[in-house]
DNA sequence: TTTGGTTTGTTTATTTTTTAACAATTGTAA
DNA sequence: TTACAATTGTTAAAAAATAAACAAACCAAA
């Protein structure tokens, strides 16, 4: 435990292991291994363990982790022990999937209130008791509930421009939709939801396996005798890349 | 220029140097230099430079990179020259979303199929011209139409079973809506668009951000009078953070 | 008790990624 | 032509992240 800089990646992974953590609360599964624990998440145990000992100490040598303590324990440390209220900004189809997402309630996050700044849509009943207010009223709203996360679904080129207003509102983090990269003050934190991307890396990932079984193939040609030598296994392509 | 593994980071940021890179060819620019679309993308231009490095050498000392040429270049490397066809597994709101953002097609993402295992679902009119089939026929359909990359937006429970099928048939690459972590065989890649993942990594970043106010608070009444001493700006939340 | 098998927390080593630095080129203007 | 300013490509340094290793601590069984 220390005070020291803590990667991106460890918060992402602790939501990961706490994911995996409540499906074993709900199995009834009381005591889990680093080992158990990080074969689910997919990382390595020592990766886990290293992660949990930038916060504290929470296991006990020899037995493991209280399954439910721990739950709790990140919980805390990644402040998502009470509801968290957010706003959405947009009411396009995105913004309208996202709504009726289960996930977003399961993992407490509570969506108190719809903006737009497409007036056209000021005043249509989103959701049952969500009417979609125009985002000018975003302040007003902020002074009567605290909402800190804004979930951003607007077009691209409205983007920078809602962001700063949610910033001026009090806003702290944004969840953005759009894959144009928005400037904000310190303090702030913005996270991309940027399908495209994702699809392009994927794209990569398959192309590059292609011409590494080419290459592959034609080594093989060219000495078609070699039978021992290399016999490690080829720098493949990785299956799992999660960053996000 | 070499054959050294690529970061995973590496791929992602030249599918954003790629975005701004249309929007300056549209703008009619027709060079760049590191500098400018490194700001642009909020990297740091050493690693943009860096990243291209590893594909070969696209600019001109003195002058800079052609528009033009590196958004060829970029797109070959990527491996998004030609369309390339998708098949959507799934029919809730957020495959309803999907199909109908524009991101997809403008990047050249192709929907042309939607399958899923629900029964109820099935021969539902989805989109013009695109009927829902039983993933029982997504064999046949790859027979027909060669397909390696699948959207899946079914439920959590679902997915692992979803995904073997897809393997199965031939799929190579898999953007998975769904929170679960699932296993793919080598030569199969997977991303994750996990929505509360995000929103637990803002959560963490506001909640650390104030701590660290406080604790700042803290010090200041412990030593009121200190004026000078430690002069160094604070660790402070990292504003973007992108990562996906 | 004591011994042996587990499993954590932490330190150390390794690997990966990012950033900085700078020589090599290029265009421009004196 | 030559000098200068700009900007790349690449190497070297620094920082960050991951993985391995192992002592410390625990439990259970003999």
């Amino acid at each position: 435990m220390s005070k020291a800089k803590i990667p991106a990646a460890t918060i992402i992974r602790l939501s990961v292991y706490q994911r995996y953590l409540k499906k074993l609360l709900a199995r009834g599964v009381k005591v889990v291994s680093s080992n158990d624990l990080a074969k689910q998440a997919n990382v390595n145990p020592a990766q886990l363990r290293k992660d949990l000992s930038y916060f504290g100490r929470f296991g006990v040598r020899g037995v493991g982790y209280s399954v439910s303590t721990l739950l709790n324990s990140i919980s805390n440390i990644l402040g998502v022990m009470d509801e968290r209220t957010v706003v959405l900004v947009g009411t396009g189809p995105i913004a309208q999937a996202l709504i009726r997402q289960p996930g977003f309630s399961q993992q407490g996050y509570r969506f108190a209130a719809v903006f737009d700044i497409d007036e056209k849509n000021i005043g249509q009943e989103f959701e049952e008791d969500l009417v979609v207010q125009h985002l000018n009223e975003l302040s007003d709203f902020v002074k009567e509930n605290p909402v800190e996360l804004a979930v951003v679904a607007v077009p691209s080129d409205k983007t920078q421009e809602v962001a700063d207003r949610l910033v001026e509102c009090g806003i702290r983090g944004i969840l953005n939709f759009s894959p144009n990269r928005i400037k904000v003050p310190r303090g702030v934190s913005v996270q991309y939801v940027d399908f495209t991307i994702l699809l392009d890396s994927l794209t990569y990932n398959i192309s590059r396996h292609k011409k590494e079984e080419e290459e592959q193939k034609e080594e093989k040609a060219a000495f078609p005798k070699l039978k021992w030598g290399r016999e490690h296994s080829w720098p493949v392509v990785q299956s799992n890349n999660t960053m996000a």
